[in-house]
RNA sequence: GUGGAUAUGGCGAAGCGGUUAACGCACCGGAUUGUGGCUCCGGCACGCAUGGGUUCGAUCCCCAUUAUCCACCCCA
């Protein structure tokens, strides 16, 4: 169907997109007051980094991206996420022989192929932030406060912050050893999924849904009894810092980024009044990805929110975002001759500074006013007649239908001077 | 990939196996040939997602397809 979007897509339409472009600047401006620049990145990529960036054990990289060759024999990826990509870009790009740390936020659309439902969608939007360069638990708690920030400023109630810890090289093999021998007993009764996972990725079994794997975890070990004594001091201060921040959040030892590169601390924000779908912000630290991904070793921690979750958010807890303006003043004809003139003055006004609106359907004055009435104008200029012969044109209050006759010279002036007050 | 629900004009929403498919909103035009917001009048469905079938006859019954919504999986 020609007139039919692909599915789990969205069209934005003016309205929307006024309120998307209040979001967007607001998370400039707190990205400003955190000393983070904007990074743009291809929306698509050779798959290989999405590959080694996502991780090949992850539902995306199974199940979920939109992989295609292109005329040259390629084999390029629609971004499901932007981290891989930021990564890539700061090796490519040698950022990490600059000044140190890096600090980069994104905002676009990603891509996943899924079954479409409340708060997921296939072409769906991410702002997140990354800092590449700083190992210190505080670069982990300045990316926290800033999403934090955010939801703060929008006055959103009910959000919950998950932390968590999942170790690095030398305490997670460990960890996973113990929580093998701790499952093993009962691996022939976990759910098929966390039978595959107990060998690959054994820390995802944790947050299995399942209520009878999770039943099985019942007093097992967790990663923060197993962290090493880096690890332990890392997680300590990174919670001094969010307590320091007045940042409230809870310990979850089931939150795990299951990926060998994922190191140390983890966190999600949930909010369950938008559907089962219910993190509106998810990241964690990273210090094995830069590697992976072929650059010198560096550390980084980030974290994505979505756009679409914030939007849902919103709604539920009906708090309005301010309209944008509309226009300032509506230039209305009165007569076929004057055409020409009211255009002209239009341009000219525009020019000057003002939003004007003009009747592109040559319509009846009296559609025009009401045209005008329905855009909430304030101001509408009447051009032709006896006015314009005298060179002049009527200035209609429309909130109080008081008429003046103005000289057409001193029409800005005066307009942007009323406009003013 | 699996399951459930839904599918009538721009939007919301009635409707019945059988003459012209309610109504509300929005939109357009008009109500002393230069003026809006209220009121009044008028206009506005290639015909009820698409394709089959049942029937003398279907928008209303059945099947399939597609889409949307919700849920599972998983994640933002």
């Amino acid at each position: 169907m020609l007139t039919k979007r692909p599915r789990g897509t969205n069209d934005f339409l003016p309205e929307d997109t006024a309120k998307w472009q209040y979001l967007e600047n607001m998370l400039r401006g707190i990205c400003r007051q955190f000393g983070y620049a904007e990074l743009r990145t291809p929306i698509f990529e050779e798959t290989a980094l999405f590959l080694r960036g996502v991780g090949d054990t992850t539902d995306i990289v199974q199940k979920e991206m939109y992989t295609f060759e292109d005329a040259g024999g390629r084999s390029l990826t629609l971004r499901p996420e932007n981290t891989a990509s930021a990564v890539r870009a700061y090796v490519e790009n040698k950022l990490f022989a600059g000044q140190q740390p890096v600090r980069l936020f994104y905002m676009g659309p990603m891509f996943r192929y899924e079954r479409p439902q409340a708060g997921r969608f296939r072409q769906f939007h991410q702002f997140g932030v990354e800092c590449f360069g700083a190992a210190s638990p505080a670069a982990d708690a300045e990316v926290i406060a800033l999403a934090w920030e955010f939801y703060r400023r929008l006055g959103l109630q009910g959000l919950e912050m998950n932390l968590n810890s999942v170790g690095c090289p030398n305490c997670r093999p460990a960890y996973r050893q113990a929580l093998q021998d701790f499952l093993r007993p009962h691996l022939a009764e976990l759910c098929p999924t966390c039978q595959e996972r107990f060998e690959k990725n054994p820390l995802r079994i944790l947050d299995c849904k399942n209520p009878q794997c999770q039943q099985f975890l019942q007093g097992a070990p967790t990663t923060l009894d197993a962290l090493c004594d880096d690890c332990r001091e890392h997680f300590a201060a990174v919670q001094d810092y969010l307590q320091a921040a007045a940042i409230p959040y809870r310990l979850n030892t089931k939150l795990v980024r299951g990926l060998d590169y994922y190191t140390n601390t983890a966190f999600e924000i949930l909010l369950s009044d938008i559907g089962a779908q219910s993190a509106v912000c998810g990241g964690g630290r990273y210090n094995g990805l830069v590697e992976e991904l072929g650059g010198k070793p560096a550390p980084g921690v980030g974290f994505a929110l979505g756009m679409e979750r914030v939007f849902s958010a919103l709604n539920a807890q009906e708090i309005e975002l301010p309209a944008a303006p509309g226009i300032d003043v509506f230039v209305a004809v009165l007569d076929k001759q004057a055409q020409t003139q009211a255009f002209q003055l239009a341009c000219e006004l525009r020019s000057q500074g003002l939003a004007v609106g003009y009747d592109t359907l040559e319509r009846s004055l009296k559609a025009q006013l009401k045209y005008a009435d329905s855009q909430k104008v304030a101001y509408v200029l009447l051009v032709g007649g006896d006015e314009l012969t005298r060179g002049s044109v009527a200035l209609r209050d429309m909130q109080s239908s008081e008429q003046i006759e103005l000289p057409l010279p001193e029409v800005g002036a005066v307009l942007t001077a009323r406009l003013l007050k």
